[in-house]
DNA sequence: CAAGTGACCGGGG
DNA sequence: CCCCCGGCCACTT
């Protein structure tokens, strides 16, 4: 559990911005960061996750309330943090219809041109042919 | 209390 | 394209 008033705000932040991301599509912990304006801290995003408590813990944010399948980092692949975890969550996004792809090397890897999601994108980045995220209207 | 680690990211070599 | 390095900051040893 979180130890100071602060810290409990930033995870509760990190959750509700990831419940933001839409049924079916995945976005990276840097962008779950740059939501709240805090582009510097991608990591303690996925601090807050490691702590997301489970469905049963009766919380308002818990697994089951948060889409926590949905981050995945910048290259659009699920690092193994434990055993079976990646798999986890491979199989929790291809229940959404994401189509995730596992390499030789035990890697999952998901397409950002086809399921990701990042509705900010950063400034002074413009005009190049950048063919993807059409932004959804909802 | 100090040092190390990590569900990360971007830049430089 | 790959590897290494600094930065960030909570949590662990």
């Amino acid at each position: 559990m979180p130890r100071s008033e602060e810290a409990e705000a930033w995870s509760n932040a990190v959750y509700a911005a990831i419940q933001e991301v839409p049924y079916g599509k995945v976005t990276s912990y840097g962008h779950i960061a740059l939501l709240l304006g805090e582009p510097q801290r991608p990591r303690q995003v996925g601090v807050c996750l490691k702590s997301l408590p489970n469905a049963e813990s009766g919380l308002h944010y818990n697994s089951a309330t948060v889409p926590w399948q949905r981050v995945v980092n910048t290259k659009g692949m699920i690092s193994h943090r434990g055993p079976g975890s990646a798999e986890r969550q491979a199989q929790a996004l291809r229940l959404e219809g994401v189509e995730v792809r596992s390499d030789s090397m035990g890697e999952f890897h998901v397409d950002f041109s086809r399921y990701g999601w990042f509705p900010k994108h950063l400034p002074s980045e413009e005009g190049d042919g950048e063919s993807e995220d059409s932004d959804d209207s909802e």
